[in-house]
DNA sequence: CGCGCTGATGTAATCGAAATCATCGATAAC
DNA sequence: GTTATCGATGATTTCGATTACATCAGCGCG
């Protein structure tokens, strides 16, 4: 691999001046300029990542941790971080944690080791070492929460309205009739899931038939919806609908729901959470609470390049739009 | 941020001697090392990525591009690179190409700028640059394929026998008595597609069914699995079975089924390929290939890193083991 | 005519760690 | 008793680019 150095003497000038023709073209001599780039081209040179990333201490990538890449949602979110990133220069360096506390903090050492200029983590953890990190650099710290909303950590987020949007969910079902409703959350540690049930249990509260709810805790999984839908299926009154904060939960609640030679959504009404691409296609069609997956990930991306270029003077935490997608799986309860 | 000169001050020793208590403790007297790590965690000392791999040109970095990454079945092939690569020491830079050339160019010039150590696609096209590297370097050329197999690339690969498997799904079909079978496939560009069609087409000769074969071309998308299951479905002698190249153009062909009033089984059977997590909770369950997606990402890093450490000594393209899956999406044809 | 300015380019310091080579004391070998 | 060996550590060069500063030619102006 020929170097700046390389490049410099083959085109009779100094390394300085190879540089310039990269960085500030403007510079430099339009004739010289071309004596550079014939170098470059004769030689195949290409300024090498490392040495470039010493000096100026900038790596030009993105550090995106995940709980789970496979997950539809997540895999979504991240495209649209990529894309983001991508059109603005930037890099993605993936890191998916399995929902472990140990790989977090793993990578959160590759951000302290600047082998990336900033992260955007869409757990709800944000492990002890850049919390510090947080404390020390305030607004400049160069790191964005997507999905979660955590007000005390103090970092820049996007996300919607978790609350709000399961409001709406309960009062769609309460409107159609419904008033035994069954609701398999995520794990209560994620701000996201204790949003989402304090706004159901707002909306109950609202109706009067908060003693009619019935709650368990799920993990996101299809086998937990499977798993706590025939729970919840099992009891004595069983709910005549049932809210799942996630699509893929849904659908395994669906499958719950046919297991026991139910129909859905005729016997039990279903709604799901998020609006992966799958939700339209399951039969009956999903009703569920579309997020703007590939906004969200534009909109952390853009957040994290205003502190890297120190426009940010704010902390930011951006509540994006969701929506009440009413489709077949939901219709008034049948009579009793 | 501290330096490794600044522990070497603080610890009272040359920054060789810090340097070596990170990178082979064993030359360092106890002692010693322990003042060193004390002066770390004192100071909070981390080593400077960029200035460790401009001296090593190592990276510990693996380039890895995808067609897609909200395509389940490419995420879940990406987590088992993810997971593999952690855990050998090595992270993810991702790249989503969007199917895009000029994509797959720009993320192949990282790798010539040393960003990565190696790279490794899903995709079936190798940029131009990147064939050159590998007419240079031949087998040391750090550069694997996953999923498409290319002979003539030259490249390291790993796959399933995919002629193989689509010859199967058509015995099964051809079995169940299904003469007339429709395929949807992805784009024939792909040796992956082809490699299944000339596996279609060698079963349909077998059988003496060649004549009855409709085939048509889809993307591998849901929406291309909807229109192009139509237009099977519209033909005047329409088929009794279809067989998908994708799960998700699988679920588009079943929406499609629904749609003219059909169901499936009864009046046509469907076949799926790669086994993605929600095959099995669609209704009818989906019969499909299984590809072993964990398999393929933990194998291709491993093909990756054998390369790195000069340990690979001939072209490996390994063959993984796939799987018919018979769920309760095909069935005899009903007398017609 | 000489001074200062500007535009184009060169010189050399610098980024932070790794690795080579040198040093030095202590021990073993002959 | 001299020398080779070894283990632990230090001094210094090196990796390849960026960039602050220096240089120098050409030009306008008083």
């Amino acid at each position: 691999m020929p170097t700046i150095q390389d490049v410099a003497r083959d085109a009779g000038v100094s390394t300085a001046t190879v540089s310039r023709v990269f960085s500030a073209p403007e510079l430099v001599l339009e004739g010289t300029r071309q004596k550079v780039m014939e170098a470059v081209n004769r030689l195949g040179y290409e300024p090498n990542f490392a040495a470039k990333s010493l000096r100026t201490l900038r790596t030009e990538k993105i550090l995106v941790t995940v709980p789970d890449i496979s997950n539809p949602f997540f895999s979504r979110v991240i495209r649209g971080v990529e894309e983001a990133a991508h059109a603005a220069g930037y890099s993605v360096l993936l890191g998916d944690t399995r929902h472990q506390e140990e790989r977090e903090e793993q990578y959160a050492t590759m951000l302290r080791r600047k082998e990336a200029d900033g992260l955007i983590f869409l757990g709800h953890r944000l492990p002890d070492t850049l919390v510090d990190m947080v404390a020390a650099m305030g607004l400049r710290t160069p790191i964005v929460n997507g999905c979660e909303f955590a007000p005390d950590l103090g970092v820049a987020s996007a996300h919607i309205d978790n609350s709000g949007a399961a409001s709406e969910v309960m009062d769609h079902l309460y409107g159609l009739g419904h008033t035994r409703v069954g609701v398999i959350t995520g794990p209560l540690a994620s701000p996201l899931s204790a949003d989402r049930l304090a706004g159901v249990r707002a909306a109950a509260e609202r109706h009067g038939h908060a003693g009619a709810l019935q709650v368990v805790t799920g993990d996101f999984t299809i086998e937990s919806g499977l798993r706590q839908a025939g729970a919840l299926l099992n009891k004595p009154r069983r709910p005549t609908a049932i809210f799942c904060f996630s699509d893929e939960m849904a659908m395994g609640a669906l499958e719950a729901i046919r297991r026991r030679d139910l129909n859905c959504p005729r016997d039990v009404s279903l709604v799901g959470f998020d609006d992966i691409r799958f939700a339209e296609y399951l039969a009956p069609q999903l009703t569920t609470v579309s997020q703007p997956m590939d906004e969200i990930g534009h909109e952390v991306v853009r957040l994290l390049l205003d502190i890297l270029s120190g426009r940010a003077t704010t902390l930011q935490q951006v509540t994006l739009p969701h929506r009440l997608i009413v489709r077949s799986s939901t219709a008034p309860p049948s009579a009793v």
